[in-house]
DNA sequence: ATTATACATCAAAATATTTTGATGTATCAA
DNA sequence: TTGATACATCAAAATATTTTGATGTATAAT
């Protein structure tokens, strides 16, 4: 079981999964491979309207899972890999456990 | 950008991180790092209805993140250390990205 | 100064997910 | 064979998320 110490860490978890939930933020995620896009990229790359690209880019932003940089009038995205490590890390502690089988309502 | 053929994997990837984006069933991936659990442990343990974690359970079931087990009137309950594997590979392979900075609208 | 571009924000509507309480099914014990 | 336990399923209600279209703000070009 996660330890008490790393609940801060919990509800970081909870935000950065709920960002990865949705099928067009993952498509966006997945512009994000190739390196930075701006609103604009995605716009022309996945037909979303523009407000709707802005809403999702918000929760990724807001779960610390992508970057910005403005240039002038654009704004350029990137996913932030320390993000991405921080999942990873949490997805091996959940296969570090030691698969015991218990009795049940013991 | 992912390559065509790993289509199918996506749409996994997808329900997986659907499966991963609610409070409730992180807690009960939580009670699963030590092993086993059946429905009965994971109601004393969260205080959450019967019916409720048997709805949160089906999604995670469908989504491949955990498998069942049966014995006698208890059903076990454990993570899919496969699955977990392959959320990691996903993740990894966005992190593989070259950080290029691109002009914007090209 | 005026206009166009790039993007953010907002409120309302549309849609999806979650919760609840009731009922159903299988297993087991008496 | 009756009753209790463990869990699944269901439909309705509650709640949350997403989409849309309009409007706002900053930058930049003319």
């Amino acid at each position: 079981m996660l330890k008490e110490s790393s609940k801060v860490k919990k509800e970081n978890i909870s935000k950065l999964m709920v960002s990865f939930s949705d099928p067009f933020r993952l498509e966006i995620i997945d512009l994000m491979m190739d390196g930075e896009v701006c609103v604009c990229d995605i716009m022309k790359l996945t037909n979303l309207s523009q407000s709707r690209i802005s809403y999702h880019i918000k929760i990724l932003k807001e779960a610390g899972l992508i970057s910005d940089r403005q240039e002038g009038r654009w704004v350029y995205y990137s996913l932030n890999k320390e993000s991405l490590f921080l999942i990873k890390e949490w997805i091996t502690s959940l296969t570090d456990y030691s698969s015991n089988r218990k009795r049940c309502c013991e």
